[in-house]
RNA sequence: GGAGGGAUGCCCGAGUGGUUAAAGGGAGCAGACUGUAACUCUGCCGCGAUUUCGCUACGAAGGUUCGAAUCCUUCUCCCUCCA
């Protein structure tokens, strides 16, 4: 039921699976690119993470980034893209690109949208036009897109919403997800589903349950990181995780800090995303072995060290901390891209020493939360 | 020589008798950011005790008034225009 015409989208494989956590070392394939898991995904919603270019990726090590069907939809228009021959030709990026649909956008632009059973009615943010989105135009869209992988439509509730509101969304999330199945038409283009079920142990049961039980490629966490607290946010990963399909993709979605990849790695989770090490960078919060700093602060003046000593990044090994406190305190651009290359290293550098540890069984994830930062 | 305008907290700049420690910017100092409407947002920002408190402040000195950054006098400095 997966497949369409007999051909399988994408590929995955589990290497190795951790002796003492639920942490699984495996191999994404996909058109493109050839993905380690787990796998930090950068976010580039528009068709670019942000001041940084494909080589740029590339030399980073990121094999698969996110772009966002709602915002390409707007502009520059997902026919437009399909012009161009989908998103890989038009942004020149090399790997694989999967595409969220917009349901993060139901959530985040609370204000522009009216919801129901239907679908999703949102004013632009752009012009304020109004556009109708539903599980059916938002599969074509990123057919159009030409994703390697993409997302069912889905609603995610903010984290302090009450049970009732919860288990609404994830009714019409599960009857959604059943309608992108059915609309399903790119035979090279991987299907995800959902789970809801906010910081509800039993309704992520239910749901996880519901959800598995659907033909997808592979299958997200979805709803979190949306408001609740760092407790709960391990906590329902640890809780979920394990419910969904073994020997498929777990993607948990829009997380998160360092220690949460650690903590997600442990439960079982395969790929993650998330804009912190981007926005941050641009912030001027830069992640290190010691911890974050912010590097607007003004101890940070007069140090003639690179920004975290153990990194090999290109920022790390040509600049000091001064240097880029100069380039953030004047808005240089330069700084933009500076900043972001070394967060991205970070995370991506984290992951890679985390499939190491798999790898040669020496995974430890109080080992690891150190590495990450974690105070 | 004549006429007029102006001097406000680190900087710019509102305010023309009380609710003004004094709007708003900027700078400075911190913090936040989790499927990106974000190179964004928040807090602090005269000094000192630190919950309602005290002190010092709007070029300088003096005066009017219950009360002044705001009104009057003199002085200092700056700017514009006319000779």
């Amino acid at each position: 039921m997966s497949t369409i015409n007999g051909s399988e989208p994408i590929s995955f494989e589990i290497l190795k699976s951790s002796g003492t956590t639920a942490a699984r070392l495996g191999k994404l394939v996909t058109a493109h690119s050839v993905v380690d898991t787990p796998v930090f995904m950068p976010v580039g919603t528009l068709a670019c993470v942000k001041a940084l270019t494909p080589k740029d990726l590339e030399e980073l090590g990121a094999k698969i980034i996110l772009n966002n069907a709602y915002h390409l939809m707007l502009r520059p228009g997902d026919e437009e893209v399909k012009k161009y021959g989908g998103l890989q030709k038009f942004m020149a990026y090399g790997g694989s690109i999967l595409t969220d649909s917009g349901g993060f956008q139901v959530f985040s632009l609370e204000g522009l949208r009216k919801i129901n059973d239907e679908g999703v009615t949102f004013q632009s943010h752009l012009d304020g036009s109004y556009h109708t989105l539903t599980p059916e135009s938002l599969v074509k869209v990123q057919e159009n897109l030409g994703s390697d992988i993409a997302m069912v439509l889905d609603e995610c509730p903010s984290g302090g919403a009450q049970r009732d509101v919860v288990a609404k969304a994830m009714e019409r999330t599960t009857a959604w997800a059943k309608r992108c199945v059915a609309a399903r038409s790119r035979p090279e283009s991987a299907w995800f589903g959902i789970v809801q079920g906010g910081t509800y142990e039993d309704l992520r049961r239910e749901h996880a349950e519901t959800i598995s039980e659907l033909p997808f490629h592979g299958y997200a966490i979805g709803g979190v990181s949306v408001g609740e607290s760092p407790e709960d946010i391990a906590r329902i990963v640890r809780h979920t995780a394990p419910l969904l399909p073994e020997g498929r993709p777990r993607y948990l979605m829009g997380v998160g800090t360092p220690a949460d990849l650690v903590r997600g790695v442990a439960a079982g989770v395969d790929m993650f995303d998330c804009v912190m090490p981007t926005r941050n960078a641009r912030n001027g919060q830069l992640f290190t072995r010691e911890g974050k700093i912010n590097i607007k602060n003004a101890r940070h003046k007069e140090e003639q060290i690179p920004l975290d000593e153990g990194c090999g990044c290109y920022t790390c090994t040509t600049f000091t901390r001064a240097y880029l406190r100069h380039l953030f305190v004047n808005r240089e651009l330069t700084f933009y891209r500076l900043a972001s290359i070394h967060n991205l290293n970070f995370y991506l550098e984290l992951m890679a020493d985390i499939r190491a540890a798999l790898m040669n069984d020496s995974f430890d994830e109080n080992q690891f939360l150190i590495r990450a930062g974690a105070s």
